[in-house]
DNA sequence: TTGTACGCGTTATCAG
DNA sequence: CTGATAACGCGTACAA
């Protein structure tokens, strides 16, 4: 036996069969208000007898507008990201839109493909988070002259006026300072991300500015930028601070990840947590819970803030939006104080 | 100022600019060998100035194909499933093709929701990992009557034949269980997942095989089948066995969130790991690495399951396959020894 | 309330 | 090597 495919059925099999014509049965399976109930009703039933599915394709082409939703992001096996991607995925689908994934390794050029072949498959709305290298949204322009709507989320362009979802990064690294302040802290690390991302140089600004607000004179030795904030990243900035003449008594990470490191390299080197140093990470990524002792952190709202993103993309067809003006929604972050900076009870 | 959409351009734009037939842009557009070096490469040049880009909504609908993948899971939000995701999309991208995710939340009834939602999309080829609650695999026929390609990856459905790509899961069992063995182990416990998924019956059966080829009987109160395999039900199990008048020494656990629980639950209770209990679990999480001692696991190729899936889609349409013939792909699992599990050297 | 006719943008076929 | 034509399946003015 060779391949075989049966026959699809279109709304001609269907008008053919009840001697209607496709229109009628158009509008009949879109429940169209000016045909008849039962009409209506003996239409759909003979659609479901036949098997017939709708060409979602041929739809598409006709109104000029798919229903698909597209995420451009950097890495998909990431607690945020995917979280984040999970919950695009459960408010799209809700209301009957498909996603289509992109990641871009974290490098700039395949960002810019990727926008390239999100565009081309008409997407009618884009959900992004930057790579780490892009300094430029240009590759996004495209969409908004088509008026298809682009959401930044979290890692969001400083040059490009659009939706956003994001949180206040600014006041989330503020409360974490601060909250190792009032542990009794004074000489407090940070471990910065790449300073072009707005993400990382708010946190920045908030743990300097909460430190000066405490009476606390940043101290530069104290302030590590680091590229990617990877476990090795984390590894060996930890071990050099501790090794300095006059060593930090809390670290405060823009990631968990490199938080985690920080936590695991001080016990290899006999420093107690959080007594001799504190930790507090971002994020509250699953190893968060898991560490020993158990990593405080940020949480980020990643579920809500996908779903947010979708309802923007969805809200945005019935809008009437001036060119050049567009949203900012704002989540809450929270401090999860676990054992890794508890010194105070 | 309103909302204003710049004209798109098409190939009938191009072909009035150089007074061409929209066949011959087709054809040079795509580096038809019939179309002349110099014609093609001017016609490909007022495309680029014209800012031409093609709609391969149209594209689709003419050639009856999408290039659309579908993929189609539990939960993006986990490691193994995140990776495999990635493996799809990088190697899916390369190829030139786009990538749909649907999640199930391990529930039966979204899951024939997607993939009729899939279906309806025009997908290419879909990739699939069954949910929890999937019991039967009818609604995956569609594809396979339309030819085309399903690729079941990880849980796999035992009542319909279609590509797999999968690990020797058997075989994975029985070399952890032989691992706990080798370190001296001899009461040995299991956590078991929902044996209607094929993945942790043969864990299970490799488990119990293992058990018997080194002359240990199993023992019923050693084997805790579970449901989700959560933290919870991991913490539990692990109470419930430490409490017996005989003890566990060792637990293999399918996957690493239950293992990881058992470790942070013995230790709650002051038990030893490994001395007094080895772990080794499954999948080699993340959390694996964090926790304390480190989990032994048995490693996962998820990123390459994910490309595998996707070659075997895109080879799918170059063959003469008989129906109800399909291929396996089995990869091989690797025993991650680390401390949990490490009691000699 | 239902039907007619056309077009969405592309590509395959056939003709030249 | 290039052009004309039809078709993919659907939606919608317009007509009846």
């Amino acid at each position: 036996m060779s391949k075989k495919k049966n026959k699809v059925v279109t709304i001609y099999d269907i008008a053919n069969e009840l001697n209607y014509s496709p229109s009628t049965i158009s509008r009949a399976l879109k429940n169209h208000k000016s045909i008849g109930k039962d009409t209506t009703k003996q239409i759909q039933e003979t659609a479901k007898k036949l098997g017939y599915r709708p060409n979602s394709l041929a739809a598409s082409l006709r109104n000029n507008r798919s229903n698909n939703i597209g995420i451009l992001i950097a890495r998909i096996n990431r607690p945020f990201i995917s979280s984040l991607i999970s919950g695009v995925e459960n408010s799209a689908r809700a209301a009957g839109y498909n996603v289509l994934i992109s990641q871009s390794d974290d490098n700039y050029k395949n960002e810019v493909a990727n926008a390239k072949a999100l565009y081309d498959s008409r997407v009618c709305g884009i959900v992004a988070s930057l790579s780490m290298e892009t300094k430029n949204a240009d590759h996004f322009k495209q969409f908004l002259e088509q008026d298809i709507p682009v959401v930044f989320v979290d890692r969001v362009p400083s040059d490009l006026n659009s939706y956003r979802v994001i949180i206040d990064n600014y006041s989330a690294g503020y409360k974490a300072t601060e909250h190792l302040i009032q542990q009794g802290c004074t000489r407090i690390a940070h471990f910065a991300g790449a300073q072009h991302l707005n993400i990382y140089k708010l946190r920045k600004n908030g743990y300097i500015d909460a430190l000066k607000a405490h009476g606390i004179t940043p101290d530069k030795e104290l302030l590590i930028y680091m590229n990617t904030m990877s476990f090795e990243e984390g590894q060996e900035a930890t071990s050099k601070l501790l090794n300095m003449k006059n060593p930090p008594d809390a670290i405060f990470s823009s990631n968990d990840t490199a938080a985690v490191s920080a936590i695991m390299q001080a016990k290899k080197q006999g420093v107690k947590i959080p007594e001799e140093l504190a930790v507090i990470g971002f994020n509250d990524d699953p190893i968060a819970s898991i560490v020993e002792p158990a990593l405080s952190s940020i949480s980020h709202p990643a579920m809500k803030m996908g779903e947010l993103s979708t309802k923007r993309i969805l809200e945005h067809a019935d809008k009437k939006i001036e060119q050049g003006v567009s949203e900012i929604t704002v989540l809450d972050t929270e401090v999860i104080v676990r054992a890794s900076s508890l010194r105070k009870k």
